[in-house]
DNA sequence: CGATCGTTTGAGTTTGATCAAATGTGGTGG
DNA sequence: CCACCACATTTGATCAAACTCAAACGATCG
């Protein structure tokens, strides 16, 4: 982990300017850290709160066998660990994918923050019933839908988040995952996401290689998906 | 739809005595709504902010091919619609299953009631962070356990929320869900579903007939489970 | 006493997981 | 540049789990 100088921050929050100036002052110090690295490991406690600034993190679960479930995806701007405010032991672990810059806050300061700003604790409700909605979708995503439907969503929402942060020009952006990591959050084997990917690209709705994904068929594959994007707020 | 006579409020989050009170006197209507009924439909915009007081409900979303997948149990104390607050449009159903009363407030009266109180914020924001857990849990269940382990752990989290409520004793509870609605809930069919709860009579973990769950071996179910309740809060 | 809703059962099919092995890909150091 | 290694992807074969369909049974209620 290394101290990086202070740029400006990345916030996934609608907030007015004196709210966001407050946040920048709180979350003065960012560090950088490495790929595959456990940002915060499940039942581990901590008094920090965090902003992922730059990177792709994961939410993760382990389950009782050995295996893990993916329960949800981190990109620039999305708070890591509201709950640290409220909770003692986080109920899930987070992993960097890509080398990751995070800004980081000291619990109490953030808690002294939102009772100085009531705003920003109402712009952290927001995101926090953000995330509730998306958690909601994966539910339905792997629970209720095939194969392919589940991977084309997950693909679907990786397009929109890039899209939103600006990293991803008319039909490309970067996807860092492993299809491994596609499997286990689209609750697969990697063998069934290998196939299914494969069969996307056969019908020439995406390319993905090299952890650049292509859609070359936005409304066949958001079709596909049963995709709508309101629930991402 | 009946008013009722106003009791006292049940609230399933920690706060102080002042915003407690702050929040009954928002929360003042309570009405009555019978089994089976929309409490709210996807995507109905509406000003109202409710919290559950008595009954169970579902939150729901449906999907393309028109079958639905539970993605959450209300019971008494839950807030069912801060997200209306800061979004138009609900991105999932709430659907009683049992005949529920539910206290209501006019968004704008619960907007200017957090401005007031920011501990009120800040409670709503534990819950949010809870749901928000319970939901992530939920991702797990569907996409990466068995048939047992997922009904099994369904079964102890309705178990574990009624005894926080007082609404079991050492080891009954009601559970007034149909086969059909566990199985939307574990991502199953019905058929599947009658078959794992049979396997787990068959076996004296629970009984389950006449809408009355009967735990015989907490232990037993637990561990079958994967079940840890630290995710609920 | 039907009518409705929920549960149970059986048979056949599909899906997805597992295992094992081969192939491709990118870096590292000699 | 090449050899090598670690990692990721691809492929085939086999098997278990879960789904679908169809039908019958049982409870509850007006």
């Amino acid at each position: 982990m290394l101290d990086l100088p202070r740029g400006p921050l990345r916030l996934a929050i609608s907030i007015n300017d004196e709210d966001r100036e407050a946040i920048f002052d709180v979350f003065s110090r960012t560090i950088v850290v490495g790929r595959k690295a456990m940002l915060r490991r499940q039942g581990d406690r901590s008094d920090l709160v965090r902003i992922l600034q730059s990177g792709m993190a994961l939410r993760q679960k382990a389950t009782a066998d050995g295996s893990r479930q993916i329960v949800g995806i981190l990109v620039p701007g999305h708070l890591c660990d509201v709950s640290s405010l409220f909770f003692e032991e986080p109920d899930h672990a987070i992993e960097t994918v890509t080398d990751c810059a995070v800004a980081v806050a000291r619990r109490d300061d953030v808690l002294d923050l939102m009772n100085r700003r009531p705003g920003v604790t109402q712009a952290f409700l927001a995101r926090c019933l953000a995330d509730a909605s998306i958690a909601r979708e994966w539910v339905v995503n792997v629970g209720r839908r095939t194969a392919h439907q589940r991977l084309a969503h997950i693909l679907c929402e990786i397009f929109v988040c890039n899209r939103r942060m600006d990293f991803a020009d008319e039909s490309t952006c970067t996807l860092p995952l492993t299809q491994e990591q596609l499997a286990d959050a689209a609750g697969l084997s990697i063998v069934q996401v290998n196939r299914t990917l494969q069969d996307l690209r056969r019908r020439h709705v995406i390319t993905l290689s090299h952890k650049v994904l292509v859609v070359h068929d936005w409304q066949m594959l958001c079709s596909e998906a049963d995709f709508s994007p309101s629930y991402l707020h």
